[in-house]
DNA sequence: CGATCCATGTTGTACATACACCTCAACGGG
DNA sequence: CCCGTTGAGGTGTATGTACAACATGGATCG
């Protein structure tokens, strides 16, 4: 019937929208680990990206781009970077197949205790059972 | 003991690191706002923020950062983006104020009901349960 | 064989995000 | 009254993100 409010919609959507937490849960977490990982030179996208490609035996674009949910341009230019640090190698041609140089391998190996500590710090302001919850909330790209 | 091999750290970061599922989250469910909303020409960022200045009586910028976790810098240009757009209005001078215009008004009520659609196509898409976990996970500004 | 289509990858543009740094006005001590 | 501190806000630079458009190489079909 009557026109609701502006304020009130401003209201609703600030306090139920799934967007507003997400995102915000998101700036929260990522400054955690990007702090954690400064010394390192590496962000926590990088380092889940070299991470899915560390983990996953012929890692394409394609594959990459269904495990994280990612745009192909998104990942077409942070694959760029990461390829300039000297972290991954992709092979030319069509369908490239990309793999983890050593110094990729090294910089998870030196940023691990990094990971660990921000992975720590995070559970413990998000609550112990944060993982468990996340998980349920997005299940793997498999199903 | 034995060095772990980087397989193995890539391995654990991918399946268990919680910035790799905020993330991949954020995305997900950002492109259902996005898509939505993308007819009334706003992004779910910016209508997020409309709503929390909307929703807060006596808006200034030190409390959106607060209330969305966002950095000053990061908040000032999307002000300044959404200001040129005429959705909002700041006082001029020091400790400046924020109000929505009669434009964001308007925006705010014709954007609803697409809102609503990715809402109830996010809630489908996460489970029924989805907001009151992710409330859980991160407690509102106050505590 | 050649035209057409399709999958894959890159580029153009725009927005979101943050850290480091800068500016500037207010405020307080001397 | 001058100066130093401080805090709010903005800028410079870099990365992350995505949609649209374009490029390209391979496959398919007539």
């Amino acid at each position: 019937m009557k026109q609701e409010p502006a304020a009130r919609i401003a209201q609703k959507i600030a306090t139920d929208c799934l967007a507003v937490r997400v995102r915000r849960l998101g700036r929260v977490v990522s400054r955690i680990y990007d702090a954690a990982l400064a010394p390192h030179g590496v962000t926590i996208a990088q380092l889940n990206l070299l991470a899915a490609i560390g983990a996953m035996e012929e890692s394409s674009r394609g594959r990459l781009c269904q495990a994280l949910d990612m745009e192909k341009s998104t990942l077409s230019r942070d694959l760029k970077r990461m390829e300039q640090l000297g972290w991954i190698r992709s092979s030319p041609g069509r369908g490239k197949g990309i793999a983890i140089t050593p110094a990729g391998s090294r910089l998870l190996t030196e940023a691990r205790p990094s990971w660990e500590k921000a992975q720590q710090a995070a559970l413990a302001e998000l609550g112990r059972s944060a993982f468990a919850q996340l998980r349920q909330l997005l299940p793997p790209p498999g199903g």
